[in-house]
DNA sequence: CCATAAGAATGAACGGCGTTCAAAAGAATG
DNA sequence: CATTCTTTTGAACGCCGTTCATTCTTATGG
């Protein structure tokens, strides 16, 4: 019956939301290092093999929590450009200061963005790869109004150096293990930093 | 006899160096992830427990290893700085190359100094973090040559800053997932960056 | 020179991990 | 209700870092 087979799919739905659920949980308490296939099928209330009915492995599971902390930091970016009419510097300011508190906010998921790796061989699918540019895209425009005279291509890859400075400050204070900013100093130096990157 | 205790230690001392040789080797091939104590010690050519005789465990091993990669980054550094009477400019941008270079060259190496964490509860060693400094340190001058005007606190702040946006426009490249610069343009990116934070 | 104590080296064994898979339980079908 | 197909389960596997009783090596005192 059609209503059986429904029944299933939504089941399997379920425990698939159950574990993203549990699995973020441990996430945001644990961090990446600390998230474990027993922990996360306990806390999600199934058998341990029931995670890989759904996801291939531990990895597949990791990229579903990078999707969705990479939606969240999209709309948190979004969120922050200031009312239209704004300067070039005033929306990179926002965007920057945006992704601080983000990342302060989010530690250990932000984080996972970028410790995860797949193991030697594996890829991460197109369509993965294809959320992240969004955090590149909302930097172009204001580039191209700070330096109307730059290529397409230019100003794609000044986007991609902007994004990495940023996210360089943020990255060592926030493990604040080596010469990393002292978090009472980060906001201020990624303000200052956008400052000398949007300068004339 | 005085003979067969200097035996002794140089016998212990033979060893260590062994096993961070053979560690150093499997680092550079597979990357910290792929640094196991098994195959560490039978390319080292001695018993698994071997290891914790002369450590107390992989940690303190990687730690030693970073050491090493930091007194040789700070060395490809310091010998990067163009001839003496050169702008501020000029060395900020001799070091960031430099910088830019050793990652590239020793990717494996590099990494694993931030890549690696210690087990919540442990810290690093203070005499580890002294070394680390060296790489702010070698900035300070030149920021001070080109905004004398900075205390000497707001200085050591915005070399962190400078270290770390170079750093972070570096690390995304490299890692080549993520939204990081090709690696082909790594290094005009780089300059430029550098040019943009040391205009006045 | 030997007896004995002290130190160092060894690798089997342990616990924890991700992952698999034969078996059990459940759902769909005729 | 019997039968076939799916799904769920958790014991078991292989790999890992780490430990430790045992064995082997070196130093010491008589």
């Amino acid at each position: 019956m059609v209503n059986e087979m429904l029944k299933r799919e939504t089941k399997r739905a379920e425990l698939r939301e159950r574990i993203i659920a549990a699995a973020e949980a441990e996430l945001i308490e644990k961090g990446l290092s600390g998230l474990k296939a027993r922990d996360i099928t306990s806390r999600a209330g199934c058998a341990l093999g029931a995670l890989y009915n759904v996801f291939d492995d531990l990895d597949m599971l990791v990229l579903e929590l990078n999707s969705r902390t990479l939606a969240d930091l999209g709309n948190a970016l979004s969120s922050s450009v200031p009312v239209e009419s704004s300067s070039g510097r005033q929306v990179l300011q926002a965007l920057a200061a945006a992704y601080t508190d983000f990342a302060r906010d989010h530690q250990h998921r932000w984080m996972a963005l970028f410790e995860h790796r797949l193991p030697e061989g594996k890829y991460k699918p197109e369509e993965y790869r294809m959320e992240q540019t969004v955090l590149i895209d909302a930097i172009v425009p204001s580039l191209k109004e700070l330096w109307p005279e730059l290529s397409k291509e230019t100003l794609a890859m000044r986007a991609r150096t902007t994004f990495a400075a940023v996210h360089g400050v943020v990255l060592l204070s926030l493990q604040q293990q080596f010469v990393g900013v002292p978090l009472k100093e980060l906001k201020s130096e990624v303000e200052a930093l956008v400052e000398l990157l949007s300068r004339q």
